[in-house]
RNA sequence: UGGGCCGUCGCCAAGUGGUAAGGCACGGGGUUUUGAUCCCCGCAUUCGUAGGUUCGAACCCUACCGGCCCAGCCA
């Protein structure tokens, strides 16, 4: 790598940006423009960071714009959660438009496209359209109405508006060719009514302009320089030259298409989300196990992570499906770096330590941080009777198994070097209990005699910790491509969620806030719930799990 | 079958005529009171395939193969 690695990888959109400042000086503008009808997921956030990092590595800036144009679907609601994760992940616009701002606009274009004898009033139904239309491989034919003078057209697209007609009554279309190749340019609608309630302009309309008629028209009114969307758009990029050309408009933006994010075993579908959630698959949009901005949010990931991510996995044009691994890994680097470390045994076992004196407390002074002093310390209080992981302990341990097991010895981190004497188990033969003696000249790491204790684990006082809920999040789907499935419900991972309702943390986190991360040490990353549990318990939430080799080398 | 687009390591991805960056994953080693982190080392004689142009091709040309998108009065 030649270039400093503090600046974004090489992309070709930015390639092109910079060859278009070379050819003039002008400042760029990018725009966001999700429609409100569903929350934010991973995938906007992919072109989030690329509108908005655009922008202000070119000292320009970004809009925010609501492509509120549908009022069927589309909810105030929405408006305000996506405002709140596009601010959550570190981004200012520059205007907050919708483009129900520009009706009026928008309509006076239309006027003025039906004077230039581009745009006619089609009274053809919906299915009469569709056949008119032809196929992908036969010409259209055009519309018995795509004659009407431009008076006519004047008059019905004026009483259109004042809501004379019935919804699928009629439609303005564009005049362009109804034998071209692409689809998109065969006379497509510009208007249609819809006597519907709109979320910003109320009743005020009831003809509605359409996503490519609008949408051009909302970039050049803003000055949008480079007009960023997804490769599905690419056929109807010919269409929004179309509507700039033959209207004039002051500017005329340049739409450049990516690919859009697909990540293994997720699903980035606003309908299929919204499904989820109708449907209760999840608790709601913003559940831990979403693959929303909120359910990253929640589930703990930090906003930065979600952006190194972005960052991580380029601007092509290929369709390219990212392993999740990938987002996980981005949430384990700026976590190990942000998150003080703290104990919480998940699935406790009760341990004695037989030969420690009974009543007694040692304070055992801590690093939050093994590598960042400046995170403080913390007193752990150690006694006789401990809890460790149930994991941590073997009966019949194999050679490379070093935590405890009956005769051996493992040092209990911070503390001291335990060896199991006795396992108690109950009538069913389930171990319930384990008594150990301890080494007093271990204290704080070394062996008096120099041996070597390999295993390190990880517990809590007994008498000193605190009774929490632990929610062990999984993905989500048990198949790597869930939108290709014909019902991507029948393979939800049924472990996605996994409660522990019996966990022990060390008392330190009684008064943790919400949202706070931390790494429960050798288990993951957890974040405290914004609510926690009808009991009063504390709730965490695992946001991911350390890299794990032994469970690596155990499943070999 | 008409139109548009895409194919560089297992997964991403730079490179755009001068002889294959980087990340993730994977394998090996070191440090470590987290089997974490961190640090080393290894990991494409080859760029979908086949021809051609050129002193020289992942980059140019031709043909083929494979994949994605489009027939909403959705965005």
């Amino acid at each position: 790598m030649t270039e400093d690695s503090t600046l974004p990888a090489n992309n070709f959109i930015r390639n092109r940006i910079k060859s278009d400042l070379a050819q003039q000086n002008v400042s760029v503008i990018t725009r966001f423009p999700p429609e409100p009808n569903g929350y934010l997921h991973i995938g906007h956030a992919k072109s989030i960071c690329l509108n908005f990092g655009i922008a202000a590595e070119f000292k320009g800036h970004c809009n925010l714009r609501f492509d509120d144009t549908n009022p069927d679907k589309e909810d105030d609601e929405y408006v305000e959660a996506i405002k709140h994760d596009v601010s959550w992940l570190g981004y200012t616009w520059q205007q907050l438009e919708f483009a129900s701002n520009y009706f009026e606009q928008l309509y006076a274009y239309a006027v003025q496209l039906i004077e230039g004898g581009h745009a006619y009033v089609c009274d053809l139904n919906p299915e009469q359209v569709r056949a008119y239309r032809g196929s992908l491989t036969e010409p259209g034919k055009n519309s018995p109405f795509r004659g009407r003078s431009v008076a006519e057209n004047l008059d019905l697209f004026s009483r259109m508006r004042a809501g004379e007609f019935k919804e699928g009554e009629r439609v303005l279309r564009a005049k362009i060719d109804m034998a071209a190749g692409n689809i998109n340019m065969r006379d497509p609608a510009l208007y249609r009514i819809k006597h519907a309630h709109h979320h910003r302009t109320a009743d005020r309309w009831c003809i509605y302009p359409m996503y490519d008629y609008a949408h051009c028209i909302s970039d050049a009114l803003e000055g949008i320089t480079h007009s960023l969307c997804t490769l599905e758009f690419e056929d109807h990029r010919p269409l929004y030259d179309w509507v700039l050309d033959t209207l004039k408009t002051p500017a005329h933006p340049q739409q450049i298409e990516f690919a859009r994010l697909s990540l293994d075993y997720t699903i980035t579908s606003k309908r299929k989300l919204l499904q989820l959630v109708e449907d209760q698959h999840v608790q709601a949009w913003d559940d831990p196990r979403m693959p929303t901005i909120s359910g990253l949010r929640r589930r703990g990931y930090p906003a930065t992570a979600i952006r190194d991510f972005c960052e991580r996995i380029g601007i092509t044009k290929k369709d390219a499906q990212i392993d999740v691994g990938v987002l996980e890994n981005c949430a384990r680097e700026a976590l190990d770096h942000a998150a003080p470390r703290a104990m919480c045994v998940l699935n406790p076992i009760k341990v004695v330590i037989d030969n420690y004196p009974a009543g007694e407390t040692e304070e055992l002074d801590v690093a939050n941080h093994p590598k960042r002093p400046e995170l403080g310390r913390r007193s752990l209080p150690f006694g006789r009777e401990i809890y460790i992981e149930r994991d941590d302990f073997m009966e019949q341990a194999e050679k490379k198994f070093f935590r405890l097991a009956p005769g051996k010895e493992v040092r209990l981190r911070f503390a001291y070097c335990i060896t199991c004497t006795e396992v108690i188990k109950d009538s069913n033969g389930a171990i319930v209990e384990l008594h150990c003696s301890y080494d007093p000249l271990t204290k704080g790491g070394k062996t008096g005699d120099g041996r070597k204790v390999k295993g390190i684990i990880h517990w809590v006082s007994c008498q000193h910790s605190i009774a929490v809920q632990v929610n062990l999040y999984d993905r989500l789907f048990n198949t790597p491509n869930p939108g290709a499935q014909d019902n991507f419900t029948d393979h939800l991972n049924p472990h996605s969620l996994i409660s522990l309702t019996d966990s022990r943390a060390e008392a330190s986190l009684s008064n943790s806030e919400a949202m706070q991360a931390y790494q429960f040490e050798r288990c993951g990353y957890f974040c405290r719930d914004a609510e926690d549990n009808a009991a009063g318990q504390p709730v965490f939430n695992r946001t991911v799990t350390l890299r794990d080799t032994w469970a690596k080398i155990n499943s070999k």
